[in-house]
DNA sequence: GCGTCCAGGTCTACC
DNA sequence: GGTAGACCTGGACGC
């Protein structure tokens, strides 16, 4: 198969730092994601409006500027381009203004290693269904689960890039799928009828999930929306709220609780209550200081911390 | 090789 | 409103 290869150069914002953001969550692992870690880029399988089905390579040029790296089967056109850029953008969360957090936490010394290597975004799905899917594969199991399920997922639902690299289904190949499909062949187990449902109120009854991104509701009223899907508790519900952009809340879950245990707590246990108060004083970005705070080692370098 | 445990929780029934 | 038990899968671990 011969492809076509376009190159695409991308301004980003001063404060934006590339591999903070794709290496500050697991979602770079979770397919049509991968990522290369000794070349720094990050890659995915993407259908466009087109119908054109392309893979872009992301990696930094230099400061300010990414490259994306285009293949497809057909020559793109500028629409295609400009949706490939847009895709980018909101993966990374470019649009997303973390300054006022920046400031913010310019008041706690302890937190200086934030700005100085650009921590701050994750990146997220370029769709809040895809987001959802992902968040609801990941509860109660492990995260080499989490991956097997996402990728099932691409491999009988999406469409192919290649043998190995598929996209993302939409609601509607979800929801065109039966319950005892996705237990038997996406092995998603007891989570499998809350991915159709979720499907299915997308295609049939019209949820519009995506508005959540600029939803007016608060974040209170927001969780108590999100948390109206089945298979959606208090920990999905958080981390969605995260992947929207509202650091309210904290989603604790057992990794973040031993982890918590392990820095904070001298090993020993501790309470939600106790970790909730050791965030309060971040206020709305609570939920935001306690994902750095635990992924520091990760993030920075040991000469580093 | 086999059995058990449990992991980046949620739902339902019951009190 | 609080709590116990069931729920799928698959990797890790002990034997």
């Amino acid at each position: 198969m011969r492809l076509s290869t376009r190159s695409i150069g991308v301004e980003v914002p001063e404060d934006f730092h590339f591999w903070s953001t794709v290496w500050s969550s697991g979602w770079c692992g979770l397919a049509p994601f991968s990522f290369d870690e000794e070349e720094r880029t990050l890659s995915r399988v993407q259908r466009l409006t087109s119908g054109k089905i392309v893979r872009a390579t992301v990696r930094e040029e230099r400061k300010g500027l990414l490259r994306i790296r285009v293949e497809s089967r057909e020559p793109l056109d500028e629409a295609d381009v400009e949706e490939v850029e847009s895709v980018v953008g909101t993966c990374l969360r470019l649009d997303e203004d973390l300054s006022p957090f920046f400031e913010m936490i310019e008041g706690y010394p302890e937190f200086g290693w934030v700005r100085e290597i650009g921590a701050g975004r994750s990146i997220r799905s370029p769709t809040v269904f895809e987001d959802m899917v992902k968040t609801i594969s990941s509860t109660n199991c492990s995260w080499a689960l989490t991956r097997a399920v996402t990728r099932r997922l691409c491999l009988r639902l999406g469409e192919p890039f290649s043998e190995e690299d598929h996209t993302f289904p939409t609601p509607r190949q979800v929801a065109s799928a039966t319950e005892g499909f996705i237990k038997a062949e996406i092995k998603a187990g007891y989570r499998s009828p809350y991915l159709v449902e979720l499907a299915r109120k997308i295609v049939d009854e019209g949820l519009d999930v995506e508005a959540w991104r600029n939803s007016p509701l608060d974040s209170v009223s927001l969780k108590r929306e999100v948390m109206k899907l089945r298979g959606v508790g208090d920990y999905a519900a958080d981390n969605i709220l995260k992947l929207l952009g509202r650091y309210d809340f904290l989603a604790l879950d057992s990794w973040v609780r031993r982890k918590f245990s392990q820095i904070h707590g001298k090993g020993e246990a501790v309470s939600d209550r106790e970790i909730e108060e050791f965030y309060a004083p971040f206020g709305k970005w609570k939920g935001l200081v306690l994902w750095l705070d635990m992924i520091k080692e990760h993030l920075v370098p040991k000469g580093r911390r």
